[in-house]
RNA sequence: GGUACCAUAGCUCAGUCGGUAGAGCAAAGGACUGAAAAUCCUUGUGUCCCUGGUUCGAUUCCCGGUGGUACCA
């Protein structure tokens, strides 16, 4: 039996020191599950791991892709179980996965259904036609084209209307016919760790964070992407509130206080998120020594 | 030292012509199946600075105190 050693939780809780050093332990990779750090334009924003770590230690899914390139959870979930079964597991028993992009964690855990790849053409129209017209024709075009899901829809969310139209129209059937539920089985075992500080002091840890980031250059590597801030990939936290900046929208002070702040809002979203997983597992990130012994006992388990 | 003004939610402040109070921000909780660091939803009880007085009743009016700010010495 092969093991993949999930290492999760909220931002800045030290998933990174604690993934390295069970690689270390167990002789074995890394796989990012960071759905910003596998940009190689986004390097000091996304907080990757130093050259002397990615040295130490082979990581996959780290600065990879261009922040050009369209990529989502199911590419992700492919890959990774490409990866996994194809090379990691071929030599050795365990594999660890670190990150905190909560979807790109539950793709590789239980699966996500096979949908056609987004037709950009579609898309561009609906939100074209969100911009003008709002909300509402959109509801009403799901209510036709897919009754079964605008009755679960969170119908203020035009992103959840727009995908399911999105689908809908370019595939002629309703988007959650697509939507089976099912959890795949995997070939490999899964140990899911979560970690986390009492959130005084992640507060702290993400503010010192930010300054570190700032310190080392975010504003250079904020600029040399200002020219692509309408990217989804640049839709992140620590570009688009410099890209306000550039703007003369805000002040340097203000936006890296904006920065803290919605590092922070991001932080209490993943918690959210990890609170409702049943097979989550939490330690404090400096227990080494507990974790490797019930990573252990699920491994001989 | 004197005079004036201020003291209400974590912060900035509003308000109660006397019947124990509400905005913004911060914060907290939640949803989540291909753009997810995205997107969306919900949440405001606090010794109204302290002591005393007037009053059926004071956070509100009055005396005094404490702290702050400004001006005058």
């Amino acid at each position: 039996m092969k093991h993949l050693i999930i290492i999760t939780g909220p931002t800045a809780s030290g998933k990174t020191d604690l993934a390295v050093t069970l690689a270390e332990h167990f002789d074995t990779e890394i796989i990012s599950a960071d759905s910003r750090q596998i940009f190689k334009e986004m390097r000091i924003g996304t907080a990757v791991p130093d050259d002397e770590v990615l040295h130490r230690v082979k990581h996959h899914f780290i600065q990879t892709r261009s922040v050009k390139e369209y990529y989502n959870a199911f590419m992700y979930e492919t890959e990774v179980i490409d990866l996994l079964e194809q090379q990691l597991f071929v030599n050795h028993d365990v594999a660890i996965m670190c990150g905190g992009s909560m979807m790109y964690v539950d793709a590789v855990c239980n699966g996500i259904d096979l949908i056609p790849d987004p037709d950009m053409a579609v898309r561009n129209r609906l939100w074209q036609q969100f911009e003008n017209e709002g909300i509402e024709p959109l509801r009403q075009q799901l209510l036709q084209l897919d009754p079964e899901y605008y009755k679960i829809c969170d119908l203020n969310n035009h992103k959840r209307i727009i995908k399911a139209l999105e689908v809908s129209i370019q595939t002629g059937k309703p988007y959650s016919s697509f939507r089976t539920g099912n959890k795949k089985q995997r070939s490999f075992s899964i140990i899911k760790i979560g970690v986390n500080y009492p959130r005084e002091i992640l507060h702290q840890r993400i503010n010192q964070r930010v300054d570190k980031m700032i310190g080392e250059g975010l504003l250079d590597e904020a600029r040399s992407l200002y020219s692509l801030k309408h990217l989804n990939s640049l839709n992140t936290v620590g570009y688009r509130e410099l890209f306000d900046f550039f703007d003369n929208k805000t002040s340097l002070e203000t936006a890296v206080e904006l920065i803290k702040r919605n590092t922070r809002r991001y932080a209490r979203k993943q918690i959210s998120w990890f609170n409702g997983d049943k097979d989550l597992t939490w330690f404090q990130p400096d227990k080494v020594d507990d974790i490797i012994n019930y990573c252990n006992s699920k491994i001989i388990g």
